[in-house]
Order: C-alpha cells, then structure tokens, then sequence
DNA sequence: AAAAAATTGTAATGATTAGTACAAAATTAG
DNA sequence: CTAATTTTGTACTAATCATTACAATTTTTT
C-alpha cells in the first residue's frame, strides 16, 4: 500500500547523486540551492519538501559517498592476488578516482573535511571513521601479507599502515590541489617501490 | 622625504599578520570584512583604502605566509648534522605549526589550496610554487645524503623525495581535518624508520 | 594661514543567499 | 465524486556581505 498524496517526480538516489556531484565539483559553500535546483531538477518547494535544508542534503551525499568509497577500497584491499598488487590497485584506483572528471577535484570527502570538519561535527566524525576504517583495512591487509611472507617484518604492521595512509593522503591531497597525475603515477610508483 | 597628508595609524606589517591569523582560522569566505576590521583593528575605510580589496589583502597575507614558511623549511632542510636529523627535524617543525594554536588548522596555504585553487589562479600558482620548492629542496638534501652515504642508494633520490612529499602533505593534510597529534608522531617516526 | 593630500569612521548600496509561504496540481481514501 | 494528503513551482523574506560614498580629521606644502 502505497502512500496517499500526489507522488514524487524523481527519484532520492538520483537526487542524491547529482547533489553530490555539484558539492564535488564545488564545495558545500559555493553551492548555492538554486544550483542545486538546476543539477538536481528539483524546484525549490520539492528539494526543501524532500530533504528540509541544503544541510540535509549534503549530509547524505556525503555518507553516500563515503559508504561506496569505503567499501570499494576495502574490496580493492581484500582481492585476490598478492598483496604488494591489492595496495597498488588501490593508490591506482584513488588516482583515478581524483582525475575521474576535470570538474572534480580529489576526493570529496577529503575536501568536505577540510572545508568544514572544523564547523561541522557530522562532517569530521565521518571523515575521521572513513580513515580510522582505512587504516584498520591497510594494517590487516599488511599483516596478512607479512605472515604469508610477501611483505618483510622488519616494520611493524602499524608503522607501515601509518606510512601508506600518509602516503595514500598527500596524494590524494595533491591532486586535488595542484592537479599533477604525472607526479602523482610517480608518487604510487616510489610509495609501492620503497615501502614494500 | 615622507608623503603629505594624514598618516597612517596601523603597521603594514601586523596588518597582514592579523589579517593572516583569521584567514587562516577560518579560510577566505569565512571571513568577513568585518571581522577582518576587527582583528586587524583598522576601519573599513581604512582597509579598503590600504588594500583595495578583501582578495588583495588575502593574498599579501598568502604571500607571507608561503615566503616564510618556504624558508624556514628550507633552513631546516639545511641545517649542520646528519640528514635524517634534518628530515626529522622538518617533520616535528610541521607538527609543530600545524598544532601551534588550537584554532588554527594544519597549514595555511594547503587550506587555501584546498579551499581556492580551483578558482583563484593565484592562489593555484603559489601553491605550485611552493610544493614544488619544497620537493627541490628535498631532493637535494637527499642527493646530500646519499653522495656521503648517509642514505642508502637503493632508491633514487628522486622517488625518496617523492615519497617524502607525499607524506608529509597526508600528514599536514590529516593534521587538518582529523586533529590527531598522537597519531602525527608516530606516522612521522614511521616515516624515518622506513625510508631511511 | 590656507590649500592640498591622505586617512579614517560611518552610513548606505546592491547583490546574493538560505529558507518560507502558499496556492495550484496530482494522487489516494472513503 | 469529495475530502484528505502530498508534491510542486513561484514569489517573497530576512539576513549577510563586499564594496562604495563621503564628510570629518590630520598631516604636509607653500
């Protein structure tokens, strides 16, 4: 049983998604509603109907965002193969990821974060749980690799877990801000060369 | 000779540096005209006289924050005694300024970076400029390094730098958004351990 | 002493913005 | 069919903001 009232004329994912491109493209403040209007199709009285603030609505394109991300280095990390592989599909992935699309810039919740982790509390918790599950991911992946050998034992796990995400941050940091893929395939190339 | 007409009740100088404080606190939008009179002390007819624009002033304050901060890493980087004590010394010196005040966040011109280079060419150039100061100056030190055997010759030179960058932008970068101290010393400490 | 030059504080301006009010439209329930 | 319910588009509101206008003030120049 459906609910009573005239139906909606889109669809929230669809929403959601175009939302998230423009506050990729530009940053939660330099998104004005009617620019959201426009990229989402809403008019003015369904966005605010649909969602009650431009807030809102940034807030579950963020954690949209942040559940696909998540998930999809995670899986990269759990692949099949050897491991030195799995950590180099994932700095590949991330590159391609930043330069998807020259309206984007980087990582969007990177950008959030520091955007607005500072005034905006949903904002650094999930940024913060985006990298704690990252680092945890990264450690284990090494552990395993160092118990089946492919990775030596001279560091400890953690140390080298801390060192990638380091790595994998001022990489991805760098392409949003100064847009360089070439230094950016060298970075990958050195971080896989000397880490491990 | 000095110039005719009333003179000038503020200080050039501590201008921008109060300028700069703020800007830095809150990023460009951030900050209104007004609370740019209120921390540098000046009227608004005074500051729009002085420095024409909120933007203007924005990038002097910029410029003085890259010139100083270019140097002072330089000097580090230059210091007399061994490499790895330099290249540890510019990593505490970032953690450094990066928490020196609680309501600063991280590195002001990677915040701008990442705030404005998207739409501010010259904000875009400078971070350009000084990334890639800093790089050269690694690399020499580096170079330095491995030419008195102080660094093994295993990894180019060029690659160590690289790596070192980007790590040392994850660090400033998460130093940023994520606010953790305890986890910045011991992602600096793993970064000597491993790649030197 | 008067004119010229520069700075200062205040009040106003025009643009932009997030959010609201509300009536028209489209659907379901009875 | 009618009432109830929900969505939609449009016009409006109230706040904020960067910038400008301008008169009063303080200095130098002649």
């Amino acid at each position: 049983m459906s609910k009573s009232g005239r139906p909606r004329e889109f669809k929230d994912t669809a929403v959601i998604d175009a939302a998230m491109e423009l506050f990729w493209e530009n940053g939660y403040e330099a998104c004005s509603t009617e620019d959201l209007c426009k990229q989402t199709g809403l008019g003015r009285g369904s966005l605010y109907n649909a969602y009650g603030s431009k807030h809102e609505l940034y807030q579950q394109a963020l954690l949209r965002y942040h559940e696909t991300g998540i998930q999809a280095q995670i899986e990269i990390l759990n692949q099949q193969g050897p491991i030195k592989d799995r950590l180099r599909a994932l700095l590949d992935w991330a590159i391609q990821e930043d330069f998807s699309n020259e309206n984007r810039r980087g990582c969007l919740l990177i950008n959030a974060a520091m955007e607005r982790a500072q005034r905006d509390p949903a904002v650094e918790r999930l940024f913060k749980r985006h990298v704690d599950l990252l680092e945890q991911a990264l450690q284990q992946a090494i552990e395993t690799g160092q118990l089946s050998g492919e990775i030596s034992r001279t560091h400890q796990a953690s140390d080298l877990a801390h060192l990638f995400l380091s790595n994998y941050y001022g990489l991805r940091v760098l392409n949003a801000a100064a847009q360089n893929r070439e230094r950016a395939v060298q970075m990958a190339k050195a971080t896989l060369e000397v880490l491990f």
